[in-house]
DNA sequence: AATGAATGAGGGTTCATTCAT
DNA sequence: GATGAATGAACCCTCATTCAT
């Protein structure tokens, strides 16, 4: 059984999210594992790794949440809206996995201090881009805009109410989404007389 | 003099901009001056102290600079796209400080993992919610909306749109300004038939 | 096995006694051992803990010790006198480790500056003052005298002896001994006519 | 004028008793006295040389004080106990100035571990021994006893007491100095029936 | 799979001491 | 006499990593 393995990412996101990046220890993962330090490095070789599969983990769930949830078949900014609604809505119901994945993504850094998990490649922002494209060129949905700016725009603005998202009540998540919804439909959104 | 306690300060703000918060210690800042660790603790007992003096600082100078570069005798709506114009600018001219800072607030935290740097008091947000309630309530430049929401949304837009710049040519920091400005008005401004 | 455990209090206490409690680091042991100063740490994870370790060995021993050789079934006079040859063999016998327990109780504070190991209970004082209870109330060996303050100045007396004890031979131990004895039995007995 | 000088001394003697000997430090001293570390170590050159004076400066005194109040005029027992009373005294009256000194004494030594201040010559006993062999040999006050012994025996006792006498009412303390000559008056005199 | 022991590098901090002003 | 700046060594402690069992 992987049980061990599974233990640990899940003690290891509740650290991160608690103590921050910087205190984050293997040792600390162990005891609160009432496990020795060795176990941590029995699955997880190297610290990255333990790190790497915390990233990888919460992306794949999330990636399987938006593919189950969101919906694809309608206008453009009915897509976005969907795509900030489901997004922020897996957010919330994962909130500490959230926080420990920013904090890994923003602070890892290798021996010579060269981030490790910043995506350099773009591909979070390729969804967006595609609604963005999609609105602006095929059913006229969006104004004119740059697409990959309001793509980063956007997710930092969807980063960032995961923050929020962790001190609040069920009722202030649901104003918080619609209030997002609402901006971004109308940062985008063609102007009627256009 | 106090010719060291500033080097020192511009230095940690170097370090902590290229390396990471995590990666970020005393000694590097004392090697990369050329002088001893001594040094450091004497300027700055605790390695907080200098943490905080380059938040503060940091806050101080933006604070001047705003001060002296915004415009306040117009509509809410130029008003608006005058902080986020100014902000950024800043922002922009002092790329490291700026990522420097962030990173403090971000992970600096006590021994019992609180957060340090953390603003609870919401200070930053006061002059948007300012901006908000004078074009919500009296000049009627814009919609209904959460003042505090769309004031945290858009300094997240914001810090994000620092990390950005960071890497940017000025033509396309200006591209990114202009563009974050007129999001921000269309997410916030009155609609012409309402 | 816990043997290094072991070895580290033994020669934490070689060092303590030969260069004092201010001198004494965990570094030095380590040297001395010939390990690393992480050992140390593993097994005892603040200096505290080390220096209570060899607190706690050191009291344990001679309560068991105590326990073993003190004769009980006599007058308080002739208890009293096996008392200080019971204490100051032990001591001789356990030159160093007496030493050492003693530089640590008089010598190690809190971060506030205050003793940590110093007895405030008076537990040290109980069995003298029961000594001299019963040598009083019951069998009448004993003049009236402050038990509390008898009790102080004998243990001094015996702590003493444990400093000069570890320079000198056999003899000259036996030798002090008997005038400690001696002198704290004229100190306490009732006088013949009264 | 050497005032300075003498305020530093005070100082340290008040931080010495109230912190102990490991954390005692010049920059403390400084510190309390609003002064630079660099005025302590005009007057001292090295911290050896404060810890000096105020054990001189200690010894000196209290030589003057019996010099000035202790009764020689009788026979050898009532010369002990005037020795006991009026050393009490003058440690009552300066408490903390014995604590301090007896610190330094017992934890002070050079970079090879050796004690600094600890008396090899046995000066501090000599009054001591000579009013037991004028008891002894001449006027036939006390029994035999070694010397030696009994002058360390009695040291021991004063400064213990020392300690005691800090935490003390003035009434308390007048009853733990008589206790103190009555145990060693019957400790050392002659018994009347030899 | 897991443990316990050990390593070694590095981090923050303290402090006596030096020295130019 | 006194200050402020700087040094450099030592100290306690943390931690990722290795490894025999």
């Amino acid at each position: 059984m992987a049980k061990t393995k599974q233990r640990i990412i899940a003690e290891a996101i509740r650290i991160l999210a608690t103590s921050g990046y910087a205190q984050f220890s293997i040792g600390e993962v162990a005891t609160a594992l009432g496990v020795s330090k060795g176990v941590i490095h029995y699955h997880f070789p190297e610290k990255t790794s333990l790190l790497r599969a915390i990233v990888e983990d919460f992306y794949q769930r999330a990636a399987e949440y938006m593919g189950a949830h969101m919906r694809l078949d309608t206008s453009a900014a009915e897509v976005l809206r969907s795509y900030i609604e489901t997004n922020l809505t897996f957010v919330a119901e994962n909130r500490t996995a959230a926080v420990a994945t920013t904090s890994i993504i923003l602070n890892a850094r290798d021996r010579e201090g060269n981030p490790i998990f910043q995506d350099t490649s773009g591909d979070i922002y390729q969804p967006l881009i595609e609604i963005f494209t999609y609105g602006q060129q095929i059913d006229g949905s969006f104004r004119k805009f740059d697409r990959q700016l309001m793509a980063t725009i956007l997710r930092s603005a969807i980063d960032t109410a995961a923050q929020l998202v962790l001190h609040n009540s069920a009722a202030e998540n649901a104003a918080l989404l619609q209030e997002i919804v609402t901006t971004f439909d109308l940062a985008t959104r063609r102007n009627s007389d256009e």
